[in-house]
DNA sequence: GATTGTTTTGTAATATTATGAAGAAATACG
DNA sequence: CGTATTTCTTCATAATATTACAAAACAATC
């Protein structure tokens, strides 16, 4: 008989370790960067990463509850904007809701295909076309560009 | 001495002008539907337009209630989702605001250049780079596109 | 290893944005 | 007309986000 314990599933094993890539990231980040990297930012990135897709701020303010008992929402928002400030995660201006980013570091803008049925979304990068496309529109206008937001919402792959 | 009332400035008689204009469209996008453009909703309509940027749905709550008197949040949020539907507004997901739609009709991709110190909002019309560009995306993701919310933060010329 | 200044976190209160549901009023339509 | 449908009002509540201030943790220096 097998007493071993479930061997979990692949992809849930390979969740597990892209975790953990995402937070030894983030780590060095905050390092080259001279930013606390503490716990708590810690655990909110880590849940931003458990979940599959993007999760409000109270999705993540009741999973910190569950897992120290106490939490109020300033405490979630405010890791929130530290992570977005160091580009560790994006918010998604459509759902109010924040996701991990694939590939910090670099500056980058930020595109997100959003699928409207099972609500994952993912990030785009872009070969620099909708980039210069934005560029030449902001230059005839005689605008500075800072930031950009890219959200198209449609059906993804998988659920078509 | 001059009775006369003094005259307006001319952007206000322009704006004035332009209102007008913009609710007559809009009673012709209604009919050609075969939709109400109901008091409420013209009058909700007309006040976008007066104002001169994005302006927020509580915003506009506040106007109404001046208006008529009586006002609460689903009266406006019922207007602002029946001009969006049929094109006559758009909602601007990073302000949580909504502002007229320039040329209402044809169904048409929408990306708006918002100046972060000013808050006015112009919508840009796509030569056909942008979309085209997301549209590749896309059909790599093999993503079938619904809509695109496209907002990009700066400054704007005047404010430079 | 105490002191001091800075950053981060906790907590309570409140502001802002948005939706649900039930019935009344207005309108369309046979 | 009568009746079906849509729209509007109202009250209630949900969801999202911020302010303000106190406490705790930390880091840097003496």
């Amino acid at each position: 008989m097998n007493t071993s314990p479930p061997a979990p599933l692949p992809t849930d094993h390979n969740h597990q370790r892209f975790i953990h890539h995402a937070l030894s990231r983030a780590e060095a980040v905050c390092e080259r960067k001279g930013r606390r990297f503490t716990g708590l930012r810690k655990q909110v990135l880590k849940l931003i990463w458990a979940n599959h897709g993007p999760v409000t701020a109270y999705d993540l303010l009741k999973e910190l509850r569950q897992e120290k008992g106490n939490a109020e929402p300033p405490t979630v928002y405010r890791a929130l904007e530290f992570l977005q400030h160091l580009g560790l995660i994006h918010r998604i201006e459509s759902l109010n809701a924040y996701i991990g980013c694939d590939h910090p570091g670099r500056d980058h803008v930020c595109q997100f295909m959003i699928c409207v049925r099972c609500n994952k979304a993912v990030e785009v990068t872009d070969d620099g076309n909708m980039t210069s496309a934005i560029q030449t529109k902001a230059d005839e206008l005689g605008f500075q560009v800072h930031s950009q937001t890219v959200e198209i919402a449609g059906i993804c792959r998988s659920c078509r």
